[in-house]
DNA sequence: CTGTTAGCGCGTTCAG
DNA sequence: CTGAACGCGCTAACAG
């Protein structure tokens, strides 16, 4: 392995400045700066990451941490966004990073996880899919062992930041584009998970919608499970006019119940998951786009990192109307493979 | 930051020693060892990973290379199996591991991507989806800087392992299965991309299936590709009498066709990707343990990385039917949320 | 069985 | 502007 010693006798200097252009310090002769860059070119000098991580003080390492469900392919869909997202930000920004999927950390002790993550010289955590109720985590972050940034909660305060959409603008968005097919003013809401951050901004969306055109509105809640929201649809879908979703796997689950039941109501959907454009219904949803979402958490973690103050940031959304020609159009466009 | 030497100071003994009994050596009296080891519980003490890391020449780290195919969510469980599967596994074994998608590659040279793996001090590469015409990942593999386990790809030899299931004998199993419900004697297989690996061993499957039932074969192209797949059964589907594809996805795009002709045909395909229970025909199809393939390629890294010669390994796969109904029986005994 | 010591490769003063 | 020297926290011989 060549290590900078070499390049520092290959290129006359000592050590330390070998280093000093390396790190891109001033003072340092432009000659000098041009030597070294050479002996670096000849030798395929690459500098080792691990002893600058022990020997510089500054935390550049960071670690992702994702809410995944195990088994469910819409998730997993949003999860690969937020893992590209976040990876390929990362590396842009020279961030060194470690990936943990929830199931890696639940049998483990908040010391455990906070010792896991000092061992590693993490800096900074990005929590994905944060839990309301995760005690274990939630004392992970508000020890602040490290900078946090967390994805759809709004718990920004000294050394926390957290980004997400606009809940409850969203929702109150994708309802209204599919009121215009709706007879009657009956609207069931089917909620994720009840104490989610998320739910709740939503919730105040639809609520909203509801009061504005003088809606009765009936919310369940069926934690973002497909089952469960078509469980609901069984029951109530014939005391309904319209059916708003807090998740577009609880949509097409009550899509495919309101489909066995023979009747028909407008439904729409929130995430804009792929899946969406296989369901044979029209349906409008809120379209996020996760990969920015999680490149932005990633640039917020660098800013606590350099010791700027936790904020609440909030991206834009979208709303779409997925159908299968969509499929079809993306991968004409885009030339891929879908294997 | 509590570090090894208070320890050593705490339990009043030589650094040396506390190292011994942190990585399980033998030569250390009981007496010594439970000392030690109070120590750590009273100070909390967690090693220090990148100092071990450095001081220590054994490569206990990892990097994931996953092929991923931007927003295609069938794809996206896929990766998702195989991260999930390697990542546990890789904390099971106490690796360290960094994860890549091949968009964050691809635009470096080999010399570059292994300088960044060896600058990491990753001492093997797992990759999954390893492409055949990939000269510069190729490069990578062959000029063996590392130990390398491929996922689905045939190049055992020293120093490199390859994982996977027995691609002829797994399109063989589901022709026959799907063959019952065939009448007629026309066959149109859907290979996936030429010069793929599994690609190859499948057309093998369908050809040795063709022959045992004097079938006439048909094999067309269509890159892994939906579309293509789709455009392939607008053009051949009245021609043949059994459809068997390659994956599953492609294996939907031509049902779906299939269904705008007004046609029936069996169709069969491969993967067991979750989308497929949301497809309204019962296909059989393939189902690979992707998250157990992972985990093997992991354990097999570690095992190269013992200095164990490389090997090919193959591992079981399974005939599924999927419907609707499994998603929502997968979420009942599961009990998960599914978003 | 235990302690001493020499690095691992690099960042960082601080004299020169 | 440059270089010698120290230390990051730990592992691994080597003595004792």
């Amino acid at each position: 392995m060549v290590t900078i010693k070499d390049v520092a006798d290959r290129s006359g200097v000592a050590i330390s400045t070998v280093s000093k252009v390396l790190n891109g310090y001033p003072n340092v002769s432009e000659k000098t700066r041009q030597a070294v860059n050479d002996a670096i070119q000849e030798l395929h000098y690459v500098p080792n990451a691990i002893a600058a991580a022990l020997s510089s003080k500054t935390r550049i390492r960071i670690a992702l941490v994702i809410n995944s469900v195990e088994q469910s392919q819409s998730i997993d869909e949003l999860d690969m966004r937020y893992l590209s997202g976040a990876l390929e930000e990362a590396k842009k920004q020279g961030l060194t990073v470690r990936t943990y999927f929830y199931s890696m950390l639940d049998d483990l002790t908040a010391d455990e996880i906070i010792g896991e993550f000092q061992s590693l010289g993490i800096g900074a955590v990005v929590f994905f899919g944060f839990n309301k109720d995760d005690n274990v985590l939630k004392e992970v972050v508000y020890r602040k062992c490290f900078k946090t940034v967390v994805v759809d909660s709004p718990i920004a305060e000294d050394g926390i930041s957290s980004v997400w959409i606009d809940q409850k603008q969203a929702q109150f968005e994708v309802a209204e584009a599919t009121l215009p097919q709706v007879s009657g003013d009956r609207v069931l809401y089917i909620a994720g998970k009840k104490n989610a951050y998320v739910t709740e901004g939503r919730i105040q969306g639809i609520k909203e919608f509801a009061t504005k055109h003088k809606l009765n509105l009936k919310v369940e809640y069926a934690d973002f499970s497909e089952r469960k929201a078509r469980e609901i649809t069984f029951r109530e879908g014939n005391d309904t006019d319209m059916i708003a979703c807090a998740s577009d796997l609880m949509a097409i689950g009550a899509m495919f119940a309101l489909k066995e039941m023979d009747v028909y109501h407008p439904i729409c959907g929130f995430d804009g998951i792929g899946l969406m454009s296989y369901a044979a219904q029209k349906m409008h949803t809120v379209k996020q786009d996760f990969s920015g979402i999680a490149a932005e958490a990633v640039r917020e973690a660098v800013r606590l990192l350099q010791g700027e103050e936790g904020r609440n940031i909030i991206l834009p959304h979208e709303l779409a109307t997925p159908v299968y020609e969509d499929v079809l159009r993306r991968e004409e466009e885009w030339g891929k493979n879908t294997l």
